[in-house]
DNA sequence: TAATCCATGAACAGATCATGGATTGGTCTG
DNA sequence: CAGACCAATCCATGATCTGTTCATGGATTA
């Protein structure tokens, strides 16, 4: 938390709103990644995991509404929306489709920035609870320093892998139904990426199983799901 | 939810103002209460504890600037601003010193019913996580970690035999009948499908029973269905 | 006692899963 | 720029698990 600049994933088709977000953000010490449509979007906020996504609502492939949504399915980072309408109702709508906040533009710059802020400070408040440290069985997953050990030694993890353990720590104990596992680490479920996470699950039992036949970590609920033990 | 109606906190010194947000909070099923000072909204928000606090920024004894930061020394429940003000320092300063959100005056009223309605959901998001716990005997079902235990030591169910005994711990100390049992677990009822119900009940038993052969757990209705003890 | 209703054990078929490896595509490096 | 490397994505195959079904004997009810 306190090590790293927080990450915001912005959702714009504007180059140029795209570029000056950019811009103020990083000169606010934000690391930020930028998506041009719906599904990059909803994409990139699975791999980046953000702390906190900006959401153009007129996007080309999808309604923000939509891009809303489908984010709450799974996602709790705060996101903020901006919109070029000022009508009541398009403000009801994206608010109770679960965004946090609603911005019209033309909208100053330093408000957008305090507003980020208060998103930050939401997210910082609903996550401090859980420390970032988990272990399970003899490996321990330190969220933070993005880093994980099995007896104390250091484990190489891909983006992917490191992804899928965090979300399946992340509620240890639980079972993580497929959907679920896609929607968090892939952004999106269908039937035929269930191959994928059977790969992935098989690559973290190789890598953190002692004995990968039989493992004792990460169980599977046959017919529903995965979990991991705590 | 199940509780009570969630209570909200209006800081205003506007007779008028104060009146229809009664009305129209009270319309939504609030719990709603008022102070037309800065002083007296101090005192109420430690008395009552409200869920939501919506304070205005021009109020007769003290800045809302510093309403906001004296709340925040020891208060987290979300504060929404209203304004005549529609400056950005204003709201930078009002948003950094802990409010979670700023309306200009006029504002619509479905507006600041949707954004009561983002305050409540961060407060429930980050206060609950508590797992339901159902006992039945020596045995526990967590609904939320989809996990059976019997004395402490965890049950591997299919998915159906899961379906099956959630219901029955759902209802436990009920008789259900098979129809209610099949409709609920299959999805249809017909009488060809109770050699299932039949199968799985032993199943349970089997996992689940200290002495499969003299069910304690899960009882035999004759004729009528299954009932899970207390 | 006769007629139902229920419990038991086991067997089969299809769904679901694990595994090893092949292929693709991007990034880094010499 | 070519080649090496690595991660992500696919594919084929065999193992395992689950739902379903059947036959039989015990328990309950009228």
């Amino acid at each position: 938390m306190s090590g790293t600049a927080p990450h915001i994933l912005v959702i714009d088709d504007e180059q140029q709103i795209l570029r000056a977000l950019r811009t103020i953000l990083g000169q606010h010490q934000y690391q930020v990644t930028t998506a041009r449509n719906g599904e990059e979007g909803l994409a990139l906020a699975a791999a980046v995991q953000p702390d906190v996504i900006i959401l153009d609502l007129g996007l080309p492939d999808m309604s923000g509404i939509e891009v809303c949504q489908r984010l709450r399915e799974w996602a709790d980072m705060p996101i903020i929306i901006l919109s070029a309408h000022d009508t009541e109702p398009e403000k009801v709508a994206a608010l109770d489709a679960g965004a946090d906040d609603y911005l019209t533009k033309p909208f100053g710059v330093e408000e957008l920035m305090a507003r980020v802020r208060v998103a930050l400070r939401h997210r910082s408040r609903s996550s401090s609870s859980k420390s970032s440290l988990i272990t399970a069985g003899n490996v321990t997953i330190d969220l933070a320093a993005h880093l994980v050990t099995k007896n104390g030694q250091p484990v190489k993890l891909t983006a992917t892998e490191y992804r899928l353990l965090a979300y399946l720590a992340g509620n240890a104990g639980r079972v993580l139904t497929h959907q679920a596992i896609l929607n968090h680490v892939w952004g999106y479920a269908e039937d035929s990426q269930m191959e994928y996470l059977r790969v992935y699950i098989r690559q973290l039992r190789q890598k953190l199983e002692d004995d990968p036949r039989n493992p004792q970590l990460i169980l599977t609920e046959s017919g529903v799901g995965y979990r991991l033990m705590t």
